[in-house]
DNA sequence: TATAAAATCAGTAATCATTATCGATTTTAT
DNA sequence: ATAAAATCGATAATGATTACTGATTTTATA
């Protein structure tokens, strides 16, 4: 009952689904303004911290100083290009283990971990051999 | 040349080198303060950067929405205790493999990665289960 | 179906970290 | 000693995000 149903937060939600980039509240904001002209960018910004805290979404913070929102929830890991920006899903093997590497000589519990990987996107290697 | 020498910058080298936790701008500015009283904020952001950018200190993006430092440039990885905010360097095997585990399905170059582990740091635990 | 409490909203102001600007000062090669 | 260039302190500007507020919407219950 502490969760209401909200147009806005629903059609956030389903703009996210359609986006395989993974879009900062601001880009997210003006997209679907067009669907829905009042909305406010709070609005935006409240419907995505509570998506992504019920876990129906996940909050990158790649480290460009801007959030971004990813509405595939499923396990995996990113790669941010150093030239461009764009951020790509990897299809990789697991690496879970580096999270029990990581607690065989610590003293608490870790619980989760994020892996990040830079480089430049196969776009930008063209761009900058050529 | 480009480079001049700035005592400002020294001392907020010096600071850095005498933390072994990872503090942010403004923990190194109120500092470095106290033995320098007239610098200016913007002079230890100017510096910070600028010594991320030569290599002599590294910048972390933990995801807590602050930049902090570390003086400590070999490689290693870090945790972050999501019950206090706390920054523990962590000693633990090599795990360079994964990026060459990135690489595998990946069209493009991968320069370098970022790991970060969360969870409840040795202090933390024993709070939250007495 | 009517109603009322609570969640959510739009709009806007406030906050916070960081960066940019600018005239004055400091460094350093000559 | 000097002059070009880097750096400084002070402060304004920026940009992302959060907080506030009175109005609107949702929804459980009568």
């Amino acid at each position: 009952m502490a969760l209401k149903y909200s147009r806005q937060r629903e059609v956030i939600k389903d703009f996210l689904c359609t986006r395989k980039d993974h879009p900062t509240a601001d880009i997210v904001y003006m997209n679907v303004r067009q669907e829905y002209p009042n909305i406010s960018l709070g609005t935006v910004y409240r419907n995505l911290t509570l998506l992504s805290e019920i876990g129906e979404i996940r909050r990158l913070r790649v480290g460009d100083g801007v959030d971004h929102f990813d509405a595939d929830t499923s396990p995996h890991h990113h790669f941010i290009c150093s030239h461009c920006g764009r951020i790509i899903d990897l299809k990789m093997e697991n690496i879970d283990y580096i999270q029990e590497t990581a607690e065989k000589d610590f003293n608490g519990r870790i619980d989760s971990y994020s892996a990040y990987f830079f480089g430049l996107c196969e776009n930008c290697c063209n761009l900058l051999q050529s």
